[in-house]
DNA sequence: CCTGTTCTTGCACGTTTCTGCATGTATCGT
DNA sequence: ACGATACATGCAGAAACGTGCAAGAACAGG
């Protein structure tokens, strides 16, 4: 096998799988780990992957295909998905962020719902195409590779012309002192300006974001109507949240 | 064997098993690998193969995984894809249409190519996203179910904020006659909007929409650039176009 | 037919690139 | 805090590479 052909089949199982292991990869095709890393961290370089430690993965979450995103989407961001799902009301409108979470709040949609969805994520926008009765309002502006949603002044601008009854925001890190955060400066205004035209806003938030913080503060706790996790009720931190006073809702 | 009879031998096995092995053709052949590292050369230099370390791979990975390719977008599409994505210069701003054939022209686009994309079509959008190098800017607006694309009064207007060296055109119709067509008169106006908002437009006519029409005018033939078919350049209905002035980009 | 030229081909040489292993360090999960 | 795992780095052998050179074939002109 030729060195840029491993490369290629590598950029391949990076889009078919949405990750690459590289111990499993090196055993693959009876390579070293070493080498794999190697390809790892050049590809990463050209930024054509995202190192990560263990192996790798895509620059952006939506490159991986249907199928295999499914199967990733863990269970926990299923059962918080559909609680959401359920609080979005026939006839309602719903603003719905970014992110893998969100997306599943779109597959746990009923398909027949009647309902008016604002997002600024293509991928979002993408996958509401097979709900027929839902009207889809798409928030323009500049794409932001990261998160895969429109950012920016341009984002932010069209936000202020719409208004909904819910917003349904994803978030990387949920902690009782940090508050919600997110990696990204430009992600975080972005889901503000959003909270601010949403009547009530609720928090995705499946176990693994619990008690973690990211670089960049979304919304204080007062900002919020409520939380939807998959995290046990009696956990330490779900308690703190909930003296803090927010509203949380269990998803098991 | 003569050299010119060897230098296609080569560019078979380059079709028929996607790469070559320097080494292994050299044995297989009974000449020395220099002889075969020359050929790659020069074959490299001539743009027919892509010179890896170890021996050489097809320009495009795509000609090798033909059959998983073709389900997607058929013969024609690709082509024409093909023919567009070139007019995409690295550094240019392009604005491109919805649909298949936009959707061809995205996989067409050279992974790392350096440029900006508009688009009013979340799929386009989130196809982009694996193009690292590709600065996307989504126009926002009601999402038409139809055709996939943000259309209507606010996705206009977000389009006069924009400005391109290249619009490339979907059509559902093509005919001497009635111009450049399309099922609705929304996303008629819209694609009137982002025409004028470029350079230059070229239409995206694979041979299945030569001749015929739909029902609401898009364009006429004045306003635009060119048009890119796989069609024969002889066909009668693209000789009456070329007769009109229209430039046509041959796809084959 | 002979000769000189040009082109091709294979070989030799030194250089570059790749790969796996060993080492020590950093990071993760418990 | 600890062991386990992943990591970066340096190194050495192997493979691939480019280049110069010479032998040979093809060809043109005398």
């Amino acid at each position: 096998m030729l060195a840029a052909e491993r490369r290629d089949h590598l950029l391949d199982l990076l889009a078919s799988r949405g990750k690459i292991v590289a111990k499993d990869v090196a055993a693959e095709l009876r390579i070293s780990e070493d080498t794999v890393r190697r390809d790892l961290r050049d590809m990463a370089s050209e930024g054509l992957c995202q190192r990560v430690y263990g192996g790798a993965l895509p620059v952006s979450p939506a490159v991986a295909d249907y199928g295999a995103r499914q199967s990733v989407a863990p269970e926990g961001k299923r059962k918080v998905a559909s609680v959401a799902a359920g609080l979005v009301r026939p006839g309602g409108v719903v603003i719905l962020d970014g992110g893998t979470t969100a997306l599943a709040v779109v597959h746990a949609l009923p398909r027949d719902l009647d309902c008016t969805v604002i997002t600024h994520s293509p991928t979002i926008a993408a996958a509401l195409l097979d709900h027929p009765r839902a009207e889809v309002f798409m928030l323009g502006g500049r794409l932001f590779k990261h998160s895969a949603v429109a950012c920016g002044a341009a984002a932010v601008e069209a936000a202020q012309n719409v208004s909904a009854d819910l917003f349904l925001l994803g978030v990387t890190g949920v902690h009782p002192e940090a508050g919600l955060t997110t990696g990204d400066a430009e992600d975080a205004a972005m889901k503000r300006a959003l909270a601010a035209r949403a009547a009530d806003t609720y928090v995705l938030a499946s176990s693994e974001k619990i008690g973690t913080a990211s670089r960049f503060r979304v919304l204080p706790w007062e900002e919020i109507s409520g939380l939807i996790t998959d995290r046990a009720p009696h956990d330490p931190v779900i308690e703190q949240l909930t003296t803090l006073g927010v509203e949380v809702l269990a998803a098991d």
